[in-house]
DNA sequence: AACCGAATAT
DNA sequence: GATATTCGGT
């Protein structure tokens, strides 16, 4: 279900105070689960289905208030709390607030083309009588009234205040089940500064609410004008979004590229690391023995997240033969949906269904919602001993598929975690840093390194830089790190030996593994499946 | 003047 | 963390 999102409080703990009182639950948008008054498994929705429950048909651009960011963050929230802290702590608000409520509670008024196209959140009152202070913002500020549905040509701003508010909430939550939801949610009491919501030029102020589809034609207007020609005034005029302003997009394009490169540094990062990692592990000779199996995970940096965790039913089935390389990470059939930035090629379905992909078991997603949580036919037995693991097995790709890191990566345009998706190429770090090394395998190189712990490395000395190159790695390998390391492996698991060393035979490597009570890997199987 | 983008504010 | 606003540069 979506709630709708509140001008609410930050504070998680006021809300926390109200939270379980469902009977105020803003339900918008989505036709009522079964079961709407509780969060219980009842509501099964994938990613994809998801967007087709919502209805567009009434917008131009589905400026949803029950946007992604209020629900699955929020899960446990209420916004009744909201309206208690409203209540209680500001009657001044309050009186506008009712009004304003009563008027949004009218289900006729809810007309999601009539009022707003754009989920605009307004943040308070409007003050018009103050001249902007500069000439300049006077203009933007025009362009932005004159571009929001919801300027009501002629309109007074100060009208426009109620209206906005209404046709912003009303006319989206239209179709919303709950009538007086939009009433509840739509302010609250913030601090009166900025409630007030005026700006500096004590005019309104109006949030973007930046659904999934709305980012989707914003990033297929940015890559149909290429990620260095984007600029505000182009993505504007492609995605044809009357009541965006170049302001939004720009803003909105900045944290784009903000969050592409973040993710661009990281791969960047993790290549150059698992490249160190590859030189080591060919460099170290035959490891001091005697060390439990235990040590070895410990200073693996692929290990070292496992500690405590066995792998899942499937990767261990895989494990005793690894003759196949498994798949890459694929999305799961059941993407959330929330902070899930579809992608922008695809509308709302095909993205997140890759066939090859099976899901991952409900509970190795232990941060998604459980009216979120994949249907019942996609769940995958797992053994009783998991079943309650609320952390998964790091070496298990479809670890890297938790929202956190999966989503984020989806949201913002590494487009080659979706596979499926026609799209532009991945914007890639530059060649120096991500490295391709077509050599093939090398003999005795496990193609699979993952589950398998590495030999004892050697003890940390002075003189030892390795050793301590990896002691250094193995402190602080994020898991991006790791994840992309394991894609890496995944891909090639052999990497270039750095000159001069020479790798491990295949006798030691064995030998070691061995006396590590790993079995033996036929050498058949462990160079198969690199290709 | 218009726009862009980074920095900053809310 | 998301979005808006400001500000300096082009």
């Amino acid at each position: 279900m979506l709630e709708v999102s509140t001008l609410r409080s930050p504070n998680k703990a006021d809300r926390a105070a109200v939270v379980g009182d469902h009977h105020h639950h803003h339900v918008v948008g989505f036709p009522a689960p079964p079961t709407t008054d509780d969060d219980d498994d009842t509501f099964i929705v994938d990613d994809c289905s998801l967007l087709d429950y919502i209805d567009f048909s009434c917008c131009d651009v589905p400026f949803f208030h029950a946007d992604d960011g209020d629900i699955l963050p929020d899960l446990e929230v209420d916004p009744t709390d909201e309206l208690l802290a409203e209540f209680e702590s500001s009657p001044g608000d309050e009186a506008r607030t009712t009004a304003a409520s009563t008027a949004e509670s009218e289900p006729a008024a809810a007309d999601c083309c009539g009022g707003a196209k754009g989920n605009m959140k307004e943040d308070g009152a409007a003050d018009e009588s103050s001249p902007p202070p500069q000439g300049k913002k006077d203009e933007d500020e025009v362009e932005a009234e004159t571009t929001k549905e919801f300027k009501n040509g002629d309109d007074e701003v100060l009208s426009a205040v109620t209206t906005e508010d209404s046709t912003a909430a009303a006319g989206c939550d239209a179709k919303s089940s709950a009538p007086s939801a939009e009433g509840h949610s739509k302010r609250k009491a913030s601090s009166p500064t900025t409630t007030t919501g005026k700006n500096s030029h004590g005019k309104r102020k109006v949030k973007v609410d930046w659904t999934p589809e709305l980012h989707r034609r914003f990033v297929q207007a940015v890559e149909q004008l290429g990620i260095d020609k984007a600029v505000p005034s182009r993505i504007l005029e492609l995605m044809g979004i009357e009541c965006l302003t170049r302001h939004n997009i720009a803003s909105h394009l900045q944290k784009y590229r903000s969050h592409r490169k973040h993710l661009m540094a990281r791969e960047a990062e993790a290549a150059s690391w698992t490249q160190k990692r590859q030189m080591y592990t060919a460099a170290a000779p035959a490891p001091a023995r005697g060390g439990p199996r235990k040590d070895a995970a410990a200073v693996a940096p692929w290990v070292v997240p496992t500690i405590g965790f066995p792998p899942p039913a499937h990767a261990a089935a895989a494990m005793p033969a690894m003759p196949a390389m498994p798949a890459l990470p694929a999305a799961p059939p059941f993407c959330r949906p929330l902070h899930v930035w579809g992608h922008p090629t695809t509308t709302g379905g095909a993205e997140a269904t890759p066939p090859q992909a099976p899901a991952p078991p409900p509970s190795l997603l232990p941060v998604w919602p459980r009216h979120l949580a994949p249907p019942p036919q996609l769940q995958l037995p797992l053994p009783a001993a998991w079943a309650h693991r609320h952390q998964p097995p790091v070496v298990d790709p479809a670890y890297w598929q938790q929202p956190q890191y999966y989503n984020v990566a989806r949201k913002w345009g590494l487009q080659a975690v979706t596979p499926g998706t026609p799209c532009v190429p991945p914007q890639m770090p530059p060649p120096a840093l991500l490295q391709r090394f077509p050599a093939p395998p090398v003999p005795g190189m496990v193609p699979h390194p993952m589950y398998i712990p590495i030999p004892p490395l050697l003890p940390p000395s002075p003189g030892n830089k390795l050793a301590a190159l990896q002691l250094q790695l193995d402190a602080h390998p994020s898991k991006e790190s790791i994840d992309a390391a394991i894609g890496d492996v995944l891909v090639k698991p052999w990497l270039p030996l750095p000159l001069g060393l020479k790798p491990p035979s295949l006798d030691s490597v064995m030998s070691e593994l061995h006396k590590q009570g790993i079995p033996k890997v036929p050498p058949a199987t462990a160079s198969g499946g690199a290709g």
